[in-house]
RNA sequence: GGGUAGGUUCCCGAGUGGCCAAAGGGAGCAGACUGUAAAUCUGCCGUCGCAGACUUCGGUGGUUCGAAUCCACCCCUGCCCA
């Protein structure tokens, strides 16, 4: 491919083999292992960009489905690209819509040429294929373009796995020959559903594209943890290593420091801003769902010793009040809190490879969750 | 003082002889949430237990096999008139 998104595998830990990385863009450079917010109509649910900079945000995700239904990919280029029209000036990843297939799948139909969706706004019927799906990345601009891909459910017969995987090999075919722009990156995704056969075959044949990166996608569905554990286990060895590995939609605390273990370098994951809007928030002791009586005179931070904005400045108390009351801030104070949460473990994570010692890291990590979850 | 409308489980509010521990909201309590149709959704919400039992609909006393619902008196509240 060309320069813009090289990537620089700068460590591995000697304890453990996860990587610790590089991966440059057009608009600056991404340090793994990487934590993404998802801003999927282009803004980060109740955060602002400035807001995300200060807590430490290296890129944000946005969404092809639903930037195409609302404001549409015309008006975003008019308004001269994603980039500024949320103004956002760091990198942009933009999945494809893959991931509306299956979780609007009532919506839907699919067939190889691609898949009918009746809009969840108003019904209105839009096609999407490959090579629409990157049409619209394209004019969206943003840096990192994921393929059209088809993520199958948990549980998935082996036989729809492998259907599901081989048109998403082709999906990524027809991907590679839409995409024009150097300046975009194109990240192919890893399908094949819980069989660690079809995983691999499908890690192998994207390789030979040579891409930028490669999403790990279908994970995260409702299949219990070890099951994805094993999975990227199973795709580490093959995953070519000197390009970034993006787990697509992981996730928890706990499942960051497993991924990272397993040889990923980006993350995404919804979780920590929906939570954060209905009451919980991330701790290094696991969750706190703050919104509970346990806290209306509690009048520490959210947690000691962080950093964010919410914690220096809020109390317990004072957010769980927020939050009952339904005032917005306390949305935005539990956001901007989990947010910090990850960027800061990502960033400790990367330290413990550094220092070749993530696994001591992940000792003390799991000692201080008192609830085993999270 | 007269008239009138009312007093229902934390609040609002349905219910006007049995299908009522009593609709529906709200509040409260708890749970779920992993490439965002999510500031959403689910459960509990008189008391104790599995079933079931027990105590409730302003108070007291009646009518009735049976009353939140009918009758009498009393207490209290809103409004109107004096």
């Amino acid at each position: 491919m060309n320069d813009n998104f090289r990537f620089e595998l700068l460590h591995v830990c000697k304890q453990t083999g996860a990587r610790r990385g590089r991966l440059h863009t057009p608009h600056g450079v991404i340090e793994t292992p990487v934590y993404m917010p998802v801003g999927t109509q282009a803004t980060v649910k109740t955060v602002s960009p400035e807001e995300l900079k200060e807590l430490s945000a290296q890129i944000i995700l946005s969404n092809t489905y639903h930037l195409h239904l609302r404001p549409g990919e015309d008006l975003v280029a008019e308004a001269g690209g994603l980039h500024r029209f949320m103004n956002w000036d760091r990198p942009i990843l933009t999945d494809s819509g893959g991931f509306q297939v299956f979780s609007l799948a009532s919506l839907r139909k699919i067939t190889e040429e691609g898949v009918m969706f009746a809009s969840h706004l108003d019904g209105s019927r839009h096609f999407f294929s490959p090579e629409v799906s990157i049409g619209i990345q394209e004019k969206l601009g943003s840096d990192i373009m994921m393929q059209f891909d088809v993520c199958s459910a948990y549980p998935c017969s082996y036989d729809d796995a492998d259907k599901a995987m081989r048109r998403t090999v082709r999906w990524l075919d027809r991907c590679v020959k839409a995409w024009k722009r150097p300046d975009q990156a194109l990240f192919g995704i890893v399908q094949g559903a819980f069989y660690k056969d079809l995983r691999i075959e499908c890690a192998k044949q994207m390789a030979e594209y040579d891409l930028p990166g490669y999403g790990i996608g279908g994970l995260s569905v409702g299949e219990p943890k070890e099951i994805m554990y094993d999975i990227l286990e199973a795709l580490d060895p093959v995953m070519p290593q000197n390009k970034p590995r993006y787990l697509m939609g992981v996730g928890s605390p706990d499942c960051l420091v497993e991924g990272v273990l397993r040889g990923v370098d980006m993350f995404d994951c919804v979780l920590a801003t929906r939570v954060a809007r209905n009451g919980t928030v991330f701790t290094r002791s696991g969750r706190l769902v703050i919104r509970n009586a346990a806290y209306a005179r509690d009048f520490r931070p959210l947690e000691e010793g962080c950093d964010c904005y919410a914690c220096r400045n809020y109390s317990r108390a004072y957010i769980r009040h927020l939050l009952k009351a339904e005032e917005i801030f306390g949305l935005r104070l539990c956001s901007i809190h989990n947010l910090r949460y990850l960027t800061k473990l990502m960033e400790d994570i990367r330290s413990a490879i550094e220092q070749d010692a993530l696994k001591d890291f992940t000792e003390d990590f799991y000692s201080r969750h008192v609830r085993g979850n999270w």
